[in-house]
DNA sequence: AGGTCGACCTGGCAGC
DNA sequence: TGCTGCCAGGTCGACC
């Protein structure tokens, strides 16, 4: 479900009541979203852990304990959400509860079961760290990486938008909303953008996501804060979900179509 | 090697 | 109402 924005919109709540916290007790109900140990060997090793902190990685959520070398990584997938409250009663689809020092709750609760929950002693034990690309607000992200990456890419610029070994934590909804406000047709080959694009893209793509978590992430479905709040970047959606509108800058029909077996939004009148 | 596809899951919704 | 098929914000391994 979440993308960068809607991510960072949740380490960043979860900093703020988590840190400090000890983790009292986890209670599993279901295993699947557990990887690389089984469900008691995660409530053993979390149990008594306080959380020294809370911060995002592409669209991963990662907690540091004080005094251990290891962390905990939450990757929520599609539909995955963390939702801090009062209650330990199971949510809709709550998955994994959280039970902590201060008497709150943590809740992973998560519809399609794609998201996962992993212990790990070094991030780069995970190869979605390994092969992941730049965050793009910072500056490891710049005119010079986007050229030399994309130059050589022949594939749609919306699949390399989303191809996170490109850029971390874009996804489906920004991919289409970055390429609108750029002007540039997602069909178009990479390597087929010339310097003033790549330059257009870079500041389209930062601008976007940086508005988007101003707003709190965009929530056309499941996507849900840590508070249970929807996000606010709706109002601001140009093209995704919005097949067949019309365009707010040209009035032509917003088209749909499929790459990388993934939907597309897009105006065939103002990008090319 | 780069690019695309299916698998992983559940559920909401449109159409019949 | 109930069925079928399609669609959904991600990632990864298999395949060409």
């Amino acid at each position: 479900m979440p993308e960068l924005p809607e991510v960072e919109t949740i380490a960043r709540d979860l900093r703020g009541l988590l840190i400090g916290a000890s983790i009292r007790d986890v209670r599993v109900r279901d295993g699947r979203v557990v990887r690389g140990m089984t469900p008691p060997a995660f409530r053993r090793k979390l149990r008594g852990r306080v959380i020294a902190d809370v911060f995002r990685r592409g669209k991963a959520i990662i907690f540091p304990f004080a005094g251990s070398p290891e962390y905990l990584v939450v990757q929520l997938m599609m539909t995955g959400q963390l939702i801090a409250g009062a209650s330990s009663l199971p949510q809709k689809d709550s998955r994994i509860i959280f039970s902590l020092s201060s008497g709150g709750f943590l809740h992973y609760n998560d519809q399609r079961l794609f998201g996962r929950l992993q212990i790990v002693k070094d991030l780069s034990e995970l190869k979605y760290f390994q092969i992941l690309g730049p965050e793009p607000l910072t500056k490891d992200f710049n005119a010079g990486w986007i050229e030399r990456l994309l130059s050589r890419r022949k594939a749609p610029i919306k699949s390399v938008l989303m191809d996170h070994t490109f850029v971390a934590g874009i996804g489906n909804i920004y991919a289409s909303e970055i390429l609108f406000e750029s002007g540039i047709d997602p069909r178009r080959p990479a390597s087929s953008l010339n310097k003033e694009e790549y330059r257009i893209l870079l500041k389209k793509i930062t601008g976007v996501l940086r508005r988007a978590i101003k707003q709190r992430g965009t929530s056309m479905n499941n996507y849900r804060d840590s508070a249970g709040q929807k996000g606010g970047f709706m109002k601001s959606i140009k093209v995704y979900g919005r097949e067949n509108e019309k365009c707010p800058r040209c009035s032509a029909k917003i088209q749909r179509l499929v790459q990388s077996g993934r939907s597309t939004f897009f105006c065939e009148g103002c990008q090319n």
